[in-house]
DNA sequence: GACATCACG
DNA sequence: ACGTACGTGATGTCT
């Protein structure tokens, strides 16, 4: 359904001088913004939630309407405009501009007629059309598809006035009926005169009851006394009034649904107008833009030109827009060349250039590159990074486009689209920079994420050792084993067929079988609840559920790790080879696909046998693992200064224990082993933005305790419950948190009504900085380590990230060295208020390094 | 393609 | 009255 809301310009306007009237807003420099951040957040709020497929502003054109002309005293008795509101007028237009809003005025006409206008148009063209207005006035122009959108009062819900609605508030048949009410009843404002004496109420019941200005003059006989003078009066006038209440709809404004299609915002420009006027909260709406639907674009210009003439350009300007497939194509401004990877070479490594591109991570490319995925991304991480939604956002240009006319052959297609996918992102490189500066990001952007790129390149081609006889003997024993569970599953449950990986037949056998849990049943999609929690709290009642939980242990192992690793192994390398996604987390993690080499199990015996597989590449050589201890728990005593936490760290003791003992006020020596569970379960607690449901859940006591140990929490760290209070204060005023290093995470649901949402957007304000910190923290490390190798000459690699943990292939006799230089450069990478600690150990896989 | 489940930090 | 600890990816079922 093609949904088109008409908006309400000047009255918006208004409703926002009045909203902010007692508390303004003001920037840095001064200038009231009261009245542009009010409409700029409606505005971009109610696009984010209705979804419009089409959206238009209308304002009061200046100079006099039609309506003065018929009666010279129209608004007569308006006061004068406030001076803000006069001074927001052009800024705001600016800003609308910017989003790609069409303003519709027409001048003799008031926003009114052209809102009835295009309604009554689009209604007939199939739209379901909202015209958002406070106005009465516009609710006649409602009908079957038209409604009238009420913005709340003082931040309340919108209002959606259906014909019913609005037949109903006036007790009215017909919608039309509201001009003779608005007739009779007379428009103070407007300076429209109405029938003396007779207000909202009479007037609603005279047309009630008669229908019209028209069906009353027919009965004025039954009419009151005084009501009827009073009538016979007004009746030479309220033709006029009726005539200037009625809204138009028949302007002469032609409109094409293209014109009112929701646009693409210039990215560029309403960050630059959201910097200057300093609406850092609605940043986070950035994203909505440029995910709106496509309008129609123009195609991106460019040229194949000689590859010598696109290098000695690009020499000239010191940056080289590169794509990398089969071929390598290289551009410079609008034109391109599409060349062999060998010949393409000398440009790749030559580190005197810039180059510039999307998903530049390749072993190839050395030097400098301004990878426009990586760029955005620091942007902000939750946004999509696909190469068409920048090129729609920063050149308002369509990728996806194409220029054939069917006469093009496929090679040249190809060519042609790979030169405009390398010219866009060459275009786009330079401005994705300069948004970059204007955030504080460049910094992060040129000495963690750009460095790193080439290190996550390295390691993806080194790859990772796994010893394919060692699973394939393990797959053999857990199939077995596994054949055997699932017949005494299936024996206890007397159903031969069950199949113990569907959670819907489990379900029908444990609950209604079995009768194990009569607990009801999920309401969303009437299933039965089979999760691990459940199942092992009801794992006494039956032997089957034991059989279950083991079955799925296996099954997991098996076909998740133990049968598709071996499958995996590249034949060329013997090794496997998992891609890092830069650009992915929220928090500014890495993650690891293809294989996901970042959740090998660790946590049980059977899934540390796994481990046992990824050997060095040397038969003689040795795997060494180095992880950061604590180092989330350590960022938090850093960020929140809390002189305890602090100190619970520095003399390098256990600090759960010593969590334990501040909690409970005992002596450390004193904590028992369930008190330091507890303190243990609370610290990962605190770096999640703990509440009182998680924690009791997790602790496995009531929801009471749970609070009473986060108060106690709170009071033996106060500089805790400090950091907290500030990070959501400091998203709530900003609209975002930031890293140690500045990596920035937005949070627009910081001040949602909704409190589920806006929980959630709170918890993320007190982790993202530390989890955030902390993958800044080891991807500097990463960068100082693999320079460190190189410089040093070393023949062992870096060959796996595991967020707190480095994974290296190390040759026999490089790894004492390994060992030393490793724990150094991850421990020195920075200086924070607590020791940086890593633990380092070796052996002949990874299970034994650990 | 959504959902449930479970592997990791 | 709601529905919740943060961040991920892969697999299997079922629609």
């Amino acid at each position: 359904m093609k949904k088109l809301y008409l908006i309400d310009g000047h009255a918006l306007v208004f409703r926002m001088y009045y909203a902010f009237l007692r508390r303004p807003m003001i920037n840095s420099k001064g200038e009231d913004t009261s009245i542009l951040f009010g409409f700029t957040k409606y505005l971009l709020e109610l696009i984010a939630r209705e979804k419009p497929t089409h959206l238009a502003v209308m304002f009061d054109p200046p100079g006099g309407t039609f309506r003065h002309d018929l009666y010279p005293e129209y608004k007569a008795t308006r006061s004068a405009t406030p001076e803000l509101v006069k001074a927001a007028l052009e800024p705001l237009s600016q800003i609308v501009d910017a989003l790609d809003i069409p303003v519709l005025m027409k001048p003799g006409f008031e926003a009114d007629d052209v809102i009835g206008t295009v309604a009554r148009d689009f209604a007939g063209r199939g739209f379901d059309v909202y015209m958002v207005t406070p106005d009465k006035d516009l609710g006649q122009i409602v009908d079957d598809h038209i409604f009238q959108y009420k913005p709340g009062k003082g931040g309340a819900d919108n209002e959606i006035l259906s014909k019913e609605a609005i037949c109903g508030q006036y007790g009215i048949s017909d919608p039309h009926q509201i001009i003779d009410i608005l007739a009779i009843w007379g428009d103070a404002s407007d300076n429209v005169k109405g029938v003396p004496g007779v207000g909202e109420v009479g007037a609603r019941k005279l047309v009630a009851a008669y229908g019209s200005v028209e069906g009353i003059e027919a009965h004025l006989d039954e009419l009151p006394p005084r009501q009827q003078a009073a009538f016979r009066e007004a009746l030479p006038y309220l033709g006029l009034s009726k005539t200037l209440v009625t809204v138009k709809t028949d302007v002469d404004i032609p409109v094409t649904e293209d014109q009112l299609l929701l646009g693409n915002p210039d990215v560029p420009r309403v960050t630059e107008l959201f910097n200057h006027y300093e609406f850092n909260s609605l940043r986070g709406f950035i994203p909505t833009m440029e995910t709106a639907p496509e309008p129609q674009h123009k195609s991106l210009e460019c040229t194949e030109t000689a590859a010598d003439t696109v290098i000695r350009k690009a020499r000239q300007e010191g940056c080289i827009a590169v794509r990398l497939a089969e071929r390598v194509t290289l551009a410079s401004g609008h034109d391109y060349a599409t060349l062999p990877f060998s010949e393409a070479v000398p440009v790749l490594s030559d580190e005197t250039l810039v180059k510039c591109g999307f998903g530049l991570k390749n072993t190839a490319l050395k030097g400098p590159l301004h990878d426009i995925e990586l760029m955005h991304y620091l942007l902000n991480p939750e946004r999509s990074h696909k190469l068409e939604t920048l090129s729609a956002a920063y050149l308002g240009a369509d990728l996806a486009e194409s220029e054939a006319d069917g006469q093009m052959m496929l090679f040249d297609f190809e060519d042609k689209t790979a030169g405009k996918e390398c010219v866009a992102a060459g275009l786009i490189a330079p401005l994705l920079q300069k948004e970059l500066e204007a955030q504080h990001l460049w910094d992060l952007y040129t000495r963690i994420e750009m460095p790193l790129i080439g290190v996550l390149a390295d390691m993806e081609a080194t790859g990772v050792r796994i010893d394919p006889r060692i699973l394939g003997d393990y797959s053999r024993v857990l199939s077995k084993e596994l054949v055997r569970i699932e017949q005494e599953a299936r024996d206890l449950a007397g159903e031969p067929a069950l199949n113990l990986s569907s959670p819907k037949q489990l379900g029908v056998v444990l609950y209604e079988k079995l009768n194990l849990n009569p607990r009801v049943k999920k309401s969303r999609n009437d299933s039965y609840p089979t999760d691990e929690e459940t199942l092992t709290e009801i794992a006494d009642r039956h032997p089957i559920v034991g059989k279950i939980l083991e079955f799925r242990a296996i099954k997991k192992l098996l076909s998740t790790y133990i049968d598709p690793l071996p499958a995996l192994i590249n034949p060329a390398t013997g090794k496997v080879h998992t891609t890092f996604t830069q650009a992915l987390t929220a928090t500014g993690r890495l993650s690891s696909v293809k294989p996901n080499l970042q959740n090998i199990p660790i946590r049980t015996e059977r899934g540390m046998k796994i481990r046992e597989a990824f050997v060095p590449s040397d038969p003689d050589g040795w795997i060494v693992s180095a992880d950061y201890s604590q180092i989330e728990l350590r960022l938090m005593a850093h960020l929140s200064g809390d002189e305890h936490l602090v100190a619970g760290f520095a003399h390098g003791a256990d600090v759960h224990r010593a969590t334990a003992a501040r909690i409970f006020h005992i002596e450390p020596e004193a904590v028992t082993a369930e008190e330091r569970r507890r303190a243990k379960v609370a610290n990962f607690g605190i770096i999640y933005g703990i509440s009182a449901f998680g924690l009791s859940q997790r602790m496995g006591i009531s929801r009471t305790e749970a609070k009473a140990f986060i108060e106690e929490y709170f009071r033996s760290y106060p500089g805790v419950k400090e950091y907290m209070d500030r990070v959501v204060a400091q998203a709530r005023e900003k609209g975002y948190v930031e890293t140690l290093f500045g990596r920035k995470r937005f949070l627009p649901d910081i001040a949602s009504k909704n409190a589920v949402a806006r929980g959630l957007a709170e918890r993320n304000a007190i982790n993202a900085p530390i989890q955030g910190s902390a993958a800044d923290i080891i991807k500097l490390a990463m960068i100082a380590v693999s320079r460190r190798l190189a410089k040093e000459g070393l023949r062992s690699k870096m060959v796996l990230q595991v967020h707190d943990e480095l994974v290296f292939d190390v040759v026999p006799d490089e790894r004492d060295r390994i060992v030393e230089i490793v724990k150094q450069e991850m421990e020195n990478v920075c200086t924070l208020s607590v020791p940086l600690i890593t633990e380092c150990n070796y052996g002949k896989n990874w299970r034994e390094a650990h």
